[in-house]
DNA sequence: TATTGTTGGATTGTAAGACAATCCTTCATC
DNA sequence: GATGAAGGATTGTCTTACAATCCAACAATA
């Protein structure tokens, strides 16, 4: 039994970041350390070492003096996080899958589609990401998986504050069809296509995004 | 200008930082905070900040009411770090080289060659990490290489610690010529041969670390 | 008016001291 | 030899305090 005991500040951490991510806490909020502390019932001293640790991920961006912000969905900051995706998921797409990849993959399009039907957005990004995680889960590296999952984690929440004006997700009608072709092609083992198919998927996605960015 | 402060829990945070990867701190070894604090002239409340800082690397190991201990060169650790050196290499290889990744890269090959002809240890282990950091580069992310930065930090670590008893690269001849007909292949866009070496490279590296842990 | 000081409140950075919770070793007991 | 109790050592957390810095509002000046 690993027995794992959780600090208060860890708890604190995981408090604020999912505060972030429900948009409880929205871009360019500031992080008031006592206000915090006095909120939660904890010390400052503990505010601040659960803000350290959030430091890792990038949801919040620190200054000396200054505190800590909930970060922006600025061009910048995805660009910079479509350029990793495209790293990873075309290098991912230019190796064959294993069997066991395939077989993730198909489960994940399964639930995209399902989730595509019901037309819950939160859902549809959820499993949109799913997706793309299990065809970076070709490269063999739980560690890569882990750092995916951090780019996912803060594309979900850019993605998220980009929504007061709906994402429409299901409304395009490629969206599903961009992922199906992308699961046949690395299915069979068609390695050029697959990743003909990612860059196209991933140039468009962020196409998309950057236009809603503007409005 | 940007105008960049550095708290002291930051400076703290590199001091250990160095002191680990010199190897005056060796894996093991538990960090105290009080003594910490004092040999440094700081409030152990700083230290602890510092301490956190640094758990976004591997360098340490951190565990409830039991501290930080400096990372062990486990051969679990060494696998993980390898999956991941692979995933992205391999990944990095599987796709046609820019004429910059390929200059970049015939650079990083003369400052290898050259500091192999000087014989010294620390010297190759850091132009060997670099080559490898170039071929990364091709998968044109500056957060991927900012990631994989972090992996070559953590085995130059281990690869330190392991150096009690000589690393010998420059024994060993075919190292050298290894990276040359990497270079040579991803140069000539030839991914596939450049995947298989690059493969191959990896797995011949990670055998003979695992002899050597052993021992 | 626009620009440049100045001032004061708010917030963070750091220190210091305290104490409970937990760990770890040692020693006593069975 | 296994079990368990005792005690010191260390971490986790709180509290208080104050210097450094930021920032906004206001005053002074060209």
């Amino acid at each position: 039994m690993p027995l794992q005991r959780v600090s208060s500040a860890e708890q604190v951490r995981d408090h604020i970041t999912t505060l972030i991510l429900n948009g409880e806490l929205k871009p360019g909020t500031a992080l008031r350390e006592t206000a915090i502390a006095t909120s939660l019932g904890v010390s400052r001293n503990t505010v601040r070492e659960a803000v350290l640790l959030l430091g890792h991920s990038r949801l919040i961006r620190h200054e000396m003096h200054r505190g800590a912000v909930i970060a922006e969905p600025t061009k910048d900051a995805l660009v910079n996080l479509y350029d990793a995706r495209r790293g990873l998921e075309v290098g991912a797409a230019s190796v064959e899958a294993s069997d066991d990849v395939v077989a993730g993959l198909k489960q994940a399009l399964i639930d995209l589609e399902a989730a595509a039907e019901s037309g819950n957005d939160r859902d549809i990004v959820a499993k949109d990401l799913a997706f793309h995680a299990a065809t970076v889960r070709n490269l063999a590296s739980t560690r890569i998986d882990n750092f995916y999952s951090g780019l996912a984690v803060e594309l979900s929440f850019y993605l998220g504050s980009l929504a007061a004006s709906r994402l429409d997700y299901a409304e395009d009608e490629f969206f599903l069809e961009e992922h199906r072709r992308i699961y046949l092609a690395i299915a069979a083992r068609d390695t050029e296509t697959a990743v003909r198919y990612v860059r196209e998927h991933l140039d468009e996605t962020i196409r998309r995004l950057q236009r809603r960015l503007e409005s």
